[in-house]
DNA sequence: CTGCTAAACGCAACTTGGTTTCATTAAAAA
DNA sequence: TTTTTAATGAAACCAAGTTGCGTTTAGCAG
């Protein structure tokens, strides 16, 4: 866990392992509130929220806007670097548990965009049930 | 214009037929804000909400998160009712000039879900460049 | 091991998109 | 024209996320 930390070249602080910690036990992709509700730390909001924009921006994790607006974080499973993520995978919300998580292994398919449009990334978002709600 | 209020069963108001107005006018997805922008009327801002919900509880308008997290509103070309959105369409996000316009003629294709995923809805965002900013 | 320094932290205060409450007004049906 | 019900508007509120700034600390050099 510590191994993220020195390979982005980034300072190894105990707020950091825990929120790295919270983030690789989860099965779904959880907001700051969660990461508070999963703690026993006394994490700082700030630090919390600078620790998974550092975490975003290298690579580690990428976010997903939920339903309601509120960022949701995920690691990145592939190899995402500084600035350059690789997470063209489709995102499942289910509306029964409200869970949001990744598909890893469900790419998003290309679409045919009109004349002049050009594409640099895109984002699928399927609504539905998930399996353990059915 | 007002016969769209009609037909829904919702009263004509002077902030209703102005809302509706600017969204009709506007080529691509707009903000609370941009609605504030564009009107000389003093509007609400509680009343810009509620109506904003309301045309879209009544299938006048659908709406699209934003990448910073706000919402913006759009036109329902479809046969959109209560409640019942037939919004499949891909929205495009330029990077450029930070606008997102439905692409209404460009339909969200299906993917293959996991075993015991279930569909009911999915939203496609596109980033890229829009041609106007080519 | 001991400084040194840039990076990380933590508190308070702030911003912002959006909502709740509740009293007042007005559209439109009777 | 009256009545009813939906719509409005002002104020206060809320929650997610950010900014400013002084303090601490990880990790490197000596
Ligand atoms: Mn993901
Ligand atoms: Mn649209
Ligand atoms: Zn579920
Ligand atoms: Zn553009």
């Amino acid at each position: 866990m510590e191994e993220i930390l020195r390979e982005k070249n980034i300072k190894v602080t105990d707020t950091r392992k825990e929120i790295l910690r919270i983030l690789s036990e989860s099965k779904s992709a959880i907001s700051y509130n969660t990461i508070q509700e999963k703690t026993a730390l006394k994490l700082d909001k700030v630090t919390v929220y600078r620790t998974l924009d550092t975490f975003e921006n290298k690579g580690i994790i990428h976010s997903i806007p939920s339903e309601d607006g509120i960022k949701l974080y995920s690691f990145c499973k592939d190899d995402c670097h500084d600035h350059d993520h690789d997470d063209n995978h489709v995102h499942f919300n289910c509306e029964m548990c409200n869970t949001t998580v990744c598909l890893y292994h469900v790419d998003i398919p290309s679409v045919e965009l009109p004349k002049g449009y050009y594409m640099h990334s895109s984002k699928l978002i399927v609504n539905g049930i998930c399996p353990e709600c059915r």
